[in-house]
DNA sequence: CACGGTTACGATTATCGTAAGCATT
DNA sequence: AATGCTTACGATAATCGTAACCGTG
């Protein structure tokens, strides 16, 4: 069996092997257990009871200086290759002993990732300066089953209710704004009433807006006709709108510098009755879930202040 | 300071870290806790304390798996390198757990070893089996400071006063006889008279016969011509023999085959008034020094035997 | 007698198991 | 209700230190 092979070894601990390392190092017993910090009686009985574990006489102890057998010398190499490992690992636990394990993965939806992430890494920054971030866009869906099989820590996306697994809070609300071009009458007035909206010929939102079969809260209320799709991004938006002079709902903060040189406008609508909230979700049983939902609270606060 | 680095994972026990990897490879505390042969209880108390240890949360409790975290993905890299590493200590010390260390160190003075080193050579392989012996000719001297040093565990050798801190064991006398050529009239008449050697001009005695400056028992009993010097080989003594036509003291074990095709001859001397002693000698202070002492009791048996 | 490691034994600490607890499905 | 890990707490065992004890120079 593959434990059986160091079932003998089990009982013996780094601090064992490190006495051992000590008395060789040291030339002696006395030495030794001063340099760990322990008595001559301790060290006697640990160094023994390594040699019992291991069936290896490791020194021989002569009446006025101890030195290693030919085989102990052999298990001393082998103690140290050890140690040297030892020490590897607690450098690479020093690096993951931070929040979230030294690195949290963040996934984010397309058409939030542009605005949202800059503030999101220079919040990260503050709250934990030596973090590692690693940052992934994606739709809802991948994000999310990554989510699930823990390949990420934290999702920000849009999708109200998720896995039952899941912990969220809401990061933002995003109000929708009509993107129309430059020509179009809509695009002369400043901001529109929701009712002018009823009567417009929209594009149909994407999947990154409203992930799942959700409506829009507003929408219906604003009696705008919604045509479902899947995948339509912001750019295609865009260019149906710059080049059949369609208008088209767009996520505000997405589309904030979206003007194309002057070739399309950004109408806002009044009482923003249309829009969509952004979560960040994180599983239930992560460890690091409770210094998540602190990370979403302070996203969420300076997302609400200038 | 070199254990400064891991003094944090001293208390680590390699069971411990055997524990977190049955964790990873079983997928659960329950199975890997049936697997080790312990509690659930017990295993979640040691889990946690080697996070602890480590800083690192190594496993994501979730309601009906456990997973690992990205950091714990990484430390359970560096434990199996870890057990990886203790399975091969395990065998080197399986290797080393025989008796002498698993590897018995010889050193054998140059006019004993071509008679005697067989016999010890089969009798070591019939004590222990598995045995490992590595050999050594050389000069007292050198041989009894590397026992000292601990280069060698059993000098095998003619002096029979040593370093304090040896033990030793007579393993067997060994009579003197004369060696001379052929058509030297000692030769003719078979075994001779001790008071005959007083009148005869013999070559000196090598180092290796009487090591220190003890004059050999029984030589002065016979009235001999004794010429101290250091180094003079069989070898060399045989040459001054036949060339010189010289009669020469030696070894008769050494030399008891030591015609030279007829050209030389060996002869006895009654009552064996002079000879050697040859010893084994070893550190009093070696852990392996009641095994020597018995092995040394069995050789001096097996050469008085037939 | 000084020195250096070992042994005896009592005290502290760590480890472990039973059983109850808590969260999830 | 069943599953799976955690916590509480008492029992057992390992570790450690003081002091007495050899063996050696």
């Amino acid at each position: 069996m593959r434990e059986e092979i160091s079932n003998r070894l089990a009982s013996l601990s780094i601090r064992d092997l490190m006495l051992v390392a000590a008395v060789d190092r040291c030339g002696g017993f006395r030495p030794a257990a001063e340099e760990m910090g322990i008595s001559v009686s301790g060290l006697s009985h640990q160094v023994r009871k390594v040699e019992a574990v291991l069936g290896v006489t490791i020194f021989e102890r002569g009446a006025r200086n101890v030195m290693p057998t030919e085989a102990g010398r052999e298990m001393l190499r082998h103690v140290a290759g050890f140690l040297r490992h030892a020490a590897d690992m607690g450098h690479a636990a020093d690096r993951r002993a931070g929040p979230f394990g030294g690195r949290l993965r963040v996934g984010v939806i397309s058409t939030v990732g542009p605005f949202l992430m800059p503030h999101v890494v220079s919040l990260a920054r503050d709250w934990h300066p030596r973090l590692e971030l690693a940052l992934m866009e994606g739709k809802h869906e991948g994000l999310s089953r990554r989510l699930r099989d823990g390949e990420i820590d934290l999702v920000i996306t849009a999708c109200p209710h998720a896995d039952e697994a899941f912990d969220r809070a809401e990061l933002l609300s995003e109000p929708f704004c009509l993107l129309a071009r430059a020509d179009n009458p809509l695009a002369a007035g400043g901001p529109i009433e929701p009712e002018r909206l009823a009567g417009l010929d929209l594009l149909p939102l994407s999947e990154d807006d409203f992930p799942t079969e959700t409506a829009p809260q507003g929408a219906h209320r604003a009696g705008m006709r919604i045509f479902r799709s899947h995948g339509l991004s912001i750019e295609t938006r865009v260019r149906l709108v710059s080049t059949h002079g369609y208008a088209c709902l767009v996520p505000a903060f997405t589309c904030g510098e979206l003007t194309a040189g002057g070739k399309l406008a950004l109408v806002e609508i009044l009482n923003r009755p249309v829009g969509r909230q952004i979560f960040g979700l994180w599983r239930r049983s992560s460890p690091y879930a409770a210094e998540l939902g602190r990370f979403a609270a302070a996203v969420s606060v300076f997302m609400r202040a200038p």
